[in-house]
DNA sequence: GCGACAG
DNA sequence: ATCTTGTCGC
């Protein structure tokens, strides 16, 4: 796919948050690619099976502006680190550039399942991931991990700033209406209010985006594979 | 000590 | 995230 900065995973918790104090300071948040100017979006995401202790990565890489699937990578992992909030990078980060590695395609956008920059350190795994690609990221979670925000209205499309320490650092959006929104905040290489307008553009039909939903679905894919051998 | 806590 | 069955509804 493109160059990756080497990164030492096999650390300790302590050690991981050291590294993501080092880390912050090369995430930028500003920007991003115009949405004329995206061509390829990846979305990424991680399946647990308890019982077998694998990680199933998978990319998928998505053309637009008709979100066809061009191409998709995997990868099975067991973990090497635990889960810990705060430090799931380091838990999903090498299963997910295993699979980014089985990639030709180049993205203009990585869309992570999980936080960019809403981050206690500032460092969510899509920022994480964004910087060792030097690729613009976002990250979409399903729920908050830090900052406080007032519910959006139940309207698609509506969307209400998320606080942490004084600062704007992501977005509560509503991607369909009615529904529980998502959390919206840039990875690396793009400003939150570019991240929330380009993560909507992603939604179509559905609660998350659809780079995401399309890594999801493969990774269970993968999960169901080998569950059952 | 208590509550919060991405996946 | 995973463990788990059915159930209600578009």
């Amino acid at each position: 796919m493109k160059q990756v900065i080497p990164f030492p995973w096999d650390v300790s918790p302590a050690e991981a948050t050291r590294l993501q104090e080092k880390l912050r300071e090369r995430v930028v948040v500003a920007g991003g690619p115009a949405p004329e100017d995206l061509r390829l979006v990846a979305g990424l995401d991680v399946s647990f099976c308890r019982r077998r202790g694998l990680l199933f990565g998978a990319v998928v890489i998505l053309r637009l502006p008709d979100l066809i699937v061009v191409e998709e990578g995997a990868a099975v992992l067991p973990p090497t680190f635990p889960y810990v909030p705060g430090l799931l990078a380091f838990r999903e980060g090498p299963v997910l550039l295993s699979a980014l590695r089985k990639i030709a395609s180049v993205p203009d956008l990585l869309v992570c399942d999980g936080q960019g920059i809403a981050h206690p350190r500032g460092v969510g795994i899509a920022s994480h991931l964004g910087v060792l690609l030097g690729t613009p990221a976002i990250g979409v979670a399903k729920s908050r991990l830090v900052g406080d925000y007032e519910m959006p209205p139940p309207a698609k499309g509506a969307a209400s700033p998320l606080f942490l320490n004084g600062k704007v650092v992501g977005s509560v959006v509503r991607t369909r209406a009615g529904v529980k929104p998502v959390f919206v905040s840039p990875g690396h290489l793009v400003g939150v209010d570019a991240a929330t307008r380009l993560v909507l553009s992603l939604c179509t039909r559905f609660r998350l985006p659809e780079p995401v939903r399309a890594a999801h679905n493969l990774s269970r894919r993968l999960f169901q594979r080998y569950a059952s051998e």
